[in-house]
DNA sequence: CGAGGAAGTTACCTGTGTCAACATGCAAGT
DNA sequence: ACTTGCATGTTGACACAGGTAACTTCCTCG
């Protein structure tokens, strides 16, 4: 017979994945302390001795969505295209907006958490490879290699952010939720043609 | 002495009113059942007589917010040109462009409830302006009048929408919140120029 | 004029965030 | 070894939200 020991030993972690794990099945409302705190199995208000409040741990699952973010742009930035040319830099800065709204596609929980900016500052993970600091150095990549030009650098961050993220959120429950497939990609692709050309 | 009268008489617009009201200060999630009624001047479950529940309420005062929204837009493409030459077209997509970044930075709430598109299908209100409406048509206008090639047309309303859109989010209560409004500018500008220029 | 239904009200339920007071147990100091 | 202190959990309570059920008021219409 298995009897809990009064302390957890790793509480603070152990809320952290469940809310994440909450976050992940139905976004940032769902993250609601009971509910965590009763999925690991403590008292609703331990939780309390590691978080300031329910912010505070939306904060941190807000973190570690960020680095689960980082880590899928990475993949699918490393395994687009590896040489110093202009065209592996272009390929990688497409594979880089593809997997920003791969990633809100199929993480759509975690996508709004990393995205729920008005939690405030949020500390990030000691691990995380942050998808802007992914963007910069592939715009940067795109300057060294001549696709761009330099003065086209400054706002470059702005207006390709702006397009992938927007496309995702009209993708995410906006009006483009209910369009097939294959029409979302043509619009995707689109939203990629136009960055690309428009930078 | 003034005794209100058992039947209030319009309840369901001044719980509209109220809930816009709210929504308008601190955005959907400020917009709570009791406190409309509570404004109204009248118990809290009145309001389901007129809105079988909260969603009901939000989805009306985002139709509510949807025709301010297409209000401001239309007026501000009213403003910028009135020819139907090239040069009037491409201000008046302009136009339409930064009204929807000004509807955002100025309505926030409001501007929240409009792209409140998780709750479901809104009913729109009857004098409604649609914004993406609009959109296309100043769209059809870059065609018509050659600004654009008609094989652009196609996804068009995707890419200009997921620019301005994602710009709207990254201003509101994302990274661009805290940059002063000259960057701002520079910032929505160059988004404007890469979609007229990109499509 | 009086029956019936629309519109409001009161009472109550569950669930959430949060605070305060109490219980437990590990760890350091004598 | 014993005790004392503090971090960690627990129980209990409060306020407030959305929502249901049963009751009341009052307008309308035959």
């Amino acid at each position: 017979m298995q009897v809990m020991p009064y302390h957890h030993g790793n509480l603070r972690e152990a809320l952290i994945a469940a809310a994440t794990q909450l976050a992940a099945e139905h976004g940032p409302d769902a993250v609601v302390l009971r509910e965590a705190a009763r999925r690991v199995g403590v008292s609703h208000n331990a939780a309390y001795r590691h978080f300031a409040d329910r912010d505070a741990l939306l904060r941190a699952v807000s973190a570690r969505a960020m680095t689960e973010f980082g880590q899928l742009m990475a993949t699918r930035i490393a395994g687009s295209a590896t040489g110093h040319d202009k065209d592996a830099a272009a390929a990688r800065f497409e594979a880089s907006g593809r997997a920003y709204v791969e990633f809100a596609t199929t993480h759509p929980g975690l996508f709004r958490m990393a995205c729920a900016w008005s939690l405030g500052d949020v500390a990030p993970d000691a691990a995380v490879n942050h998808p802007y600091a992914q963007l910069s150095e592939r715009l940067d990549e795109l300057v060294s290699t001549g696709v761009i030009t330099p003065a086209r650098r400054q706002n470059a961050e702005i207006a390709a952010w702006s397009a992938v993220h927007g496309f995702a959120m009209l993708v995410l429950d906006g009006p483009l939720s209910v369009v097939p497939p294959d029409e979302r990609e043509r619009g995707l692709a689109e939203v990629l043609r136009v960055v690309r050309e428009g930078i």
